[in-house]
DNA sequence: AGGATGTGTTGACTCAGATCAATAAAGCGT
DNA sequence: ACGCTTTATTGATCTGAGTCAACACATCCT
């Protein structure tokens, strides 16, 4: 390890996770964007304040899940979105667009980097640069799959989509089929556009026709990963018995 | 205007609309992207073949709209996410994700761009690269919003907030209350999550109430746009009482 | 023009999930 | 360990929008 290497950076996701934004920076970048940034936590159910929006748009997710909420004009309350692990999130293009408010769903960690030195990152750095906007890309796609989980899905079935995205989007255990719900069970209600009691009814069906155990509020464990891949297909029909279906939809079998 | 501008680019909104990725090109930047990429017209409902998404994974909106669907296995259909002139669209880090089917809504023209040109111009062009980092942000955010549409609004709501979103996204002509809606009455539906009839109904509702008028299929007049705002927001209040509600969504009146 | 096909609208009925209410179980601070 | 607060579960009831069926329009084709 390089003796350049900043001290706050060096206990920091996107720096160690290979596949992360600063893990691709030279030392001398690395320094020069650490000069002007600054890590800071955010406790559960506090939100990055407006200053920090307005003095730090870019931000990375070190730890922790920030949710984006939108709340409605009698009181509904949605997550529009849930950032983890290495995600970055530039708000300066989002004047236009109804942000919402950031609201930690855990405790925090959060790198506020600096505007000017993250888009000279970008400039000279191809490799920052594409992992930068794979990033981006992949954060549309999710919020896309997202949407189209929450237009037509039931509740039954957005659970099950939910389990593999979060199992997905987590760093992965090979062969481990245990599953962390970082979220308490209202977040993961309001996530997935559904009532907190819903939720509890579907976690119960799904453990009492065997597909999951649920070994305490926050840990799964998959127990039929076919099944409930059906399940968050929309797959129906009692016992496996297929329909039809165009072939750039057969979803790829998975665990 | 210069004598090397390609010919088909001169007609691409992607080069004459100012905010747009090829509009900050150099000459020479255009002619070599230009040189390796391709126009190309897609009728209504036809797909975006497998062959075009492997050779050419990067491509531009230059008209029309373009979906993207999902299929579950019981033959429900979603439109995940509609694409509109000056949208730029990277299936390079798509892999992994259920993509699903690319389907022209109406007819669209589409320009496949070369994968390695355009990253070129996005490393040497930073007015280029700024503007395509703008637009990916941007269609990330507007996937976001959408899903928060979906996860808790009504039917009555939805409805609203696509009549903005639909007029905040086309060419605006300021003061014109003229609504264009591009696309038909169930694709509408399947974008919103809900059936033909409950668009028809809600369609009505609000024209009953006096809010928009419905000229025909695809034109719209909003008479009352703060009423609808009010709707899109939630405010379920029979006559504008107001709730409180925290002031970071406190949304901005428009129009 | 006429028939055929695709698209949108209207009405009657049903059901998945919201809502309300009560209880149980976790967390958490001291 | 205690009490207190927050969060999750369970049960009973209600409702918005889905479903089904019939009809009204458009648009297209020959």
């Amino acid at each position: 390890m390089s003796p350049h290497l900043p001290e706050q950076c060096s206990h920091c996701s996107m720096y160690f996770d290979a596949e992360n934004f600063c893990a691709k920076l030279s030392d001398d970048e690395l320094v020069a964007l650490n000069a002007q940034s600054s890590l800071v936590t955010i406790k559960r159910d506090e939100a990055v304040t407006e200053e920090t929006q307005k003095l730090h748009p870019v931000m990375a997710i070190s730890s922790g899940v920030l949710s984006l909420q939108h709340l409605l004009h009698d009181g509904r309350k949605t997550i529009a979105a849930i950032l983890m692990r290495g995600d970055i999130l530039d708000l300066r293009n989002s004047t236009r667009n109804q942000l919402g408010a950031l609201i930690a769903l855990n405790s925090v960690t959060l790198c506020r980097l600096s505007p000017v030195v993250f888009d000279a990152a970008i400039a000279e750095n191809p490799q920052a640069r594409m992992l930068a906007w794979a990033n981006i890309t992949d954060q549309t796609f999710r919020a896309i799959n997202h949407a189209a989980d929450l237009a037509k899905k039931q509740a039954l079935e957005k659970l099950a989509s939910f389990i593999f995205e979060i199992r997905n989007r987590d760093v992965r255990v090979p062969g481990n089929d245990h599953v962390h719900i970082p979220i308490r069970r209202r977040d993961l209600a309001e996530y997935l556009g559904m009532q907190p009691e819903t939720v509890s009814r579907c976690f119960k069906d799904l453990a009492g026709r065997g597909i999951i155990h649920v070994s305490d509020l926050s840990v799964i464990r998959i127990l039929n990963a076919p099944a409930l891949r059906r399940i968050s297909n929309g797959d129906r029909s009692p016992k496996g018995g297929r329909l039809d279906v165009p072939s750039f939809n057969v979803l790829v079998a998975d665990a």
